[in-house]
DNA sequence: CGAGTCAGTGAACACTCGTACTCCGAACGG
DNA sequence: CCGTTCGGAGTACGAGTGTTCACTGACTCG
């Protein structure tokens, strides 16, 4: 329903180029996408290698595709947990369990991201760049709708938002070294360095310095 | 002076060894560790791709050589910078321009730590990992040691040291990111996060629930 | 001095790689 | 219905890869 306009041809065609996104994702569980191979892509993928260029120019063009995939969908979704009601503690430990949820769901996803968030190919690294930026900001624009953030700069709250990504990003990627097992404690040690971020948050204004 | 037993031959040795360390952190510049070819960094270091084995097993033993370079020689640095005297927003900024003068002065390392810290090399993410939890230790046990540090749990307090360093590693590839024109807004940013944590820190013990 | 060690050489191995061709045949649009 | 479009197959090429092997010649040490 809603709008498939696409013919048989056009499915086909955006089915392979899936297939090439999954066939990758799965090789990068274990590489970094600089030592992708096309051909390797196209092997896993079940694809001649001249088909690959149907839909990538190169791996770099597919890795971003990948990111798109990975974090284009979870726009709004941060933004959604922490407008829900309740107390500081109670939005932060949603957080904390929406990260964990997630990255337990789809793994590879995450573990591309923070491997190629500072990795060797550029317009990746760019790709990513963008999306966690975004993201600071919408962190930022939900924290300055909440009544404690009366007083703060725009600048600070953009800083705090931008704190709250970044770890957000580390126990991600903490969360997959540790794998299931380790789950429980990384989640533990998030939400502490979390709550501490919090607490330093209700007294900035009282001792955080105007200028510097 | 001091003890230099080696004779010309191990000498000799020693200088190619690091030639090939010198070549392969220009190279991975712009490229991460899992794309590196043997050959590539042999032919920048002006020597046959044998004499490679010489020295490495791999690729990976040269990257965790090379890690072993960058941080090996830092650890006690930041403990010295933590243990002089000062307020907290002195011993802060000392840090962070700590941090920034070194990145500054070996982008190449820093650089290459960022990048392989989540890359796709196993034994090179286990040694940064092994490397990064010892500064953590080391930031806690400095930390412990600081009046205000009283009625600190030891788990707390690694808790706070890896805030830390996990920070310090942001702050330097944002650094990279920035190059030298964008330095000086990323150190200050960089202050102002740590300084919201400092200010958690000294409200930890009024707010903090004692165990979850 | 002379035997032994060993860092580095050079050639050859059997691959994989990205890319440029031509060609096929099913889906498309007038 | 028929000509066109186009996703994908197949083949081939040159370049680059990691690794092995026998070898050389300068340094080391008894």
């Amino acid at each position: 329903m809603s709008h498939t306009p696409a013919g048989i041809r056009q499915t086909q065609k955006l089915r392979t180029r899936q297939a090439l996104l999954d066939a990758a994702l799965a090789l990068l569980e274990h590489q970094s996408l600089s030592s992708l191979g096309l051909r390797e892509v196209t092997r896993a993928a079940g694809v001649t290698p001249t088909a690959f260029y149907r839909h990538f120019e190169d791996t770099a063009a597919l890795g971003v595709a990948l990111v798109e995939e990975t974090l284009g969908s979870l726009h709004g979704l941060i933004a959604a947990v922490l407008a829900e009601t309740g107390d500081s503690e109670e939005r932060l430990d949603r957080s904390v369990a929406v990260i964990a949820r997630h990255v337990g769901a789809q793994p590879a996803h995450f573990r591309f991201i923070a491997r190629e968030q500072h990795g060797g190919v550029g317009p990746v690294r760019a790709a990513i760049a963008a999306q966690l930026r975004r993201f600071a900001e919408e962190v930022a624009c939900a924290l300055g709708q909440e009544p404690g953030a009366a007083g703060w700069s725009e600048e600070d709250l953009l800083m705090l938002g931008g704190l709250y990504v970044d770890h957000m990003v580390i126990t991600t990627s903490t969360l997959l070294e540790a794998g299931p097992e380790g789950e429980a404690e990384v989640v533990r040690v998030a939400r502490r360095r979390l709550r501490l971020v919090t607490i330093g948050r209700a007294h900035w204004l009282d001792e955080a310095p105007a200028r510097d």
